[in-house]
DNA sequence: CTTTGATCTGAACGAATGTTCAGATAAATC
DNA sequence: GATTTATCTGAACATTCGTTCAGATCAAAG
């Protein structure tokens, strides 16, 4: 069991997932060739393979790993009882969340139709358990009188496709701040399931 | 200049976009090849320099109709005076004209990383120019004093991202009929720029 | 110092890529 | 019926693809 100390493996590893992400954000899994990774983290094409069994599960990876990080970094939120904090805190963590990582992001809605019909079914299994989280905002809302939402399921989505829009222009050295953002972001999410409009 | 009637021209050349743009829809620019669009057409991969004088051009032609499509619908629409009338009829345009045609709309926001950077400035142009349509109606209805909306270049942009999202889930057999659809959408826009909230 | 084995190289594999082009095909014109 | 020419075939081109694997490398273990 030699060089299981400062053996190369635990860092090369990482820089391997690391080049893949940022290629595939870059140019598209289709696009991107082993070689290219392998360049990118310096070493030639075959040694991949002692950290991934193919270019599929390279992308499958990425993918997974995201949503695993998504759920438990919501779950690591303390509950909010009242639906109104709830769905601030729902839009705030959703929009710094997403900001923090735009590749994955990137890649996590682009590269879908990439995947293997079965890993596509657990990556989908794991959205829709993110889209509920909502939901469940949402009707909670509605049973507390706070919320008007006649489709919540449908509410759901189309508030997650407004924020996750973020990324698509948001770039930190802008003229707004993050914070600017989740502040108009959350006025117009506040309204939009809001019982009165004049 | 013999068979300029009744040659297959005339009908091969929409063969070849129409089997491109599904077959980039369903597996990404990059993982589709020249002689899978050709086998699609029931012709050799040659024959298909005939209607493109490469597979960049088949792409960015396919884009740029669609904004073309795009913009020329929308100007086609009769102007209404009033700003909650003009936002109502850019939603129900919108989410329409965007559910009629899921698979240039696809490709039209996931290709284009696929262009040479001078075709996605043409592409990325144009897409300003139908955010700016949405952009001043924000604007008018601000001055009219009718809206509450403080960065309307931003909720242009979060706007589009919802409803531009209705085409990742809605199904023509499903529970809800278009219709509903434009009316669950049109109340959460219409409460997102309103004035009053409780 | 010798052994071990995780890590990586470098070459090789068949298959597939976008594109070109000489020549075959056949419908429209004269 | 002969001619013209738009259209298409089929082969070829140099590259590149994902993946495999025998052998080199070299740090840690004995």
């Amino acid at each position: 069991m030699a060089r299981t100390q400062g053996s190369h493996s635990d860092i090369t590893g990482p820089r391997v997932r690391d080049a893949a992400l940022s290629l595939f954000a870059q140019h598209g899994y289709a696009a991107v060739s082993m070689r290219q990774i392998a360049a990118e983290v310096g070493v030639q094409a075959g040694a991949l393979y002692n950290y991934t069994s193919d270019k599929q599960s390279l992308l499958f990876d990425l993918l997974k790993s995201h949503m695993d990080q998504l759920l438990a970094s919501w779950m690591a939120q303390p509950e909010a009882p009242v639906a109104m904090q709830a769905l601030e805190q729902f839009t705030r963590f959703h929009i710094r969340f997403h900001s923090e990582r735009p590749e994955a992001v990137f890649i996590s809605y682009m590269e879908l139709r990439n995947l293997t019909p079965e890993n596509f079914a657990v990556i989908e299994e794991l959205r829709k358990d993110y889209e509920t989280k909502l939901e469940d905002i949402l009707r909670a809302g509605v049973a507390q009188n706070v919320f008007s939402v006649r489709e919540p399921k449908v509410t759901a989505m189309a508030l997650i496709a407004m924020l996750t829009g973020v990324n698509t222009w948001f770039k930190s050295d802008g003229r707004l701040s993050l914070e600017d953002v989740e502040q108009v972001y959350w006025d117009m999410v506040r309204k939009a399931v809001s019982k009165r409009t004049d």
